[in-house]
DNA sequence: TGAAGGATGATCT
DNA sequence: GATCATCCTTCAA
């Protein structure tokens, strides 16, 4: 069920954020269990990326993490306030990542709410990379954590996303990525509420 | 040691 | 649609 590190090690991350659309994101944060679907992913494409971090294999603190060896959570802060989730993919040395940014709730809807301060369930709840994070309960604690660990992993449970079912279109708040910023790298499933709301 | 700037989301008009 | 919350990372002195 959970996926083997085989997938995360492919080189080609534009294909591995395609498929991990209608796979289940899980994490068990002091034994509370939430997750759900993916339905809305962004690849970051290394070194030649400019929207990347890791953009000119710039390797610093905070990037270390993409360099490591597919198969691992990148956890970072961005605009001080939301915590954003990232898998990192292909071999060690080169710094792919791909973005998780939506879920459909499955699990753990109850523990969820309360983590955002929501009474009533609503498509918000899950969409967004701010939103995910914070559902889940994740930080940078998680940083660098594996997929195969008891925290925070992804399974697949057979669902089959059929390919005019998704749209390839770029990617969300990276317009200093010049031409990189038009690269079709954000995917998500067609229709799906709980797709973020840009471009939708 | 300091300053600038984000892979965003909630809230208000 | 505009504003703002809020803080870590990075790079320059």
């Amino acid at each position: 069920m959970k996926l083997p590190p085989s997938f995360y090690q492919s080189s080609d991350v534009v294909a591995i954020s395609r498929n991990l659309l209608g796979k289940y994101l899980f994490t068990n944060i002091a034994g509370e269990l939430t997750g759900g679907m993916i339905v809305e992913t962004e690849a970051y494409n290394g070194a030649v990326d400019k929207a990347s971090h890791a953009y000119g294999n710039k390797n610093t603190p905070r990037t270390q993490t993409m360099f490591m060896e597919g198969g691992i959570a990148y956890v970072y802060l961005c605009y001080g306030i939301h915590h954003l989730f990232n898998v990192v993919t292909s071999v060690a040395g080169e710094p792919h990542a791909v973005l998780i940014r939506a879920i459909v709730p499955t699990n753990g809807l109850d523990v969820m709410l309360l983590r955002k301060k929501m009474t009533k369930l609503k498509p918000n709840l899950t969409a967004g990379p701010g939103s995910v994070a914070k559902a889940l309960g994740i930080d940078r604690s998680l940083n660098a954590f594996s997929l195969q660990s008891t925290e925070v992993w992804i399974e697949d449970r057979g669902i089959e996303i059929h390919p005019d079912d998704i749209s390839a279109v770029p990617r969300i708040g990276v317009a200093y990525a010049a031409e990189d910023a038009l690269l079709p790298y954000r995917f998500y499933v067609k229709g799906n509420q709980y797709v973020s709301k840009p471009n939708k």
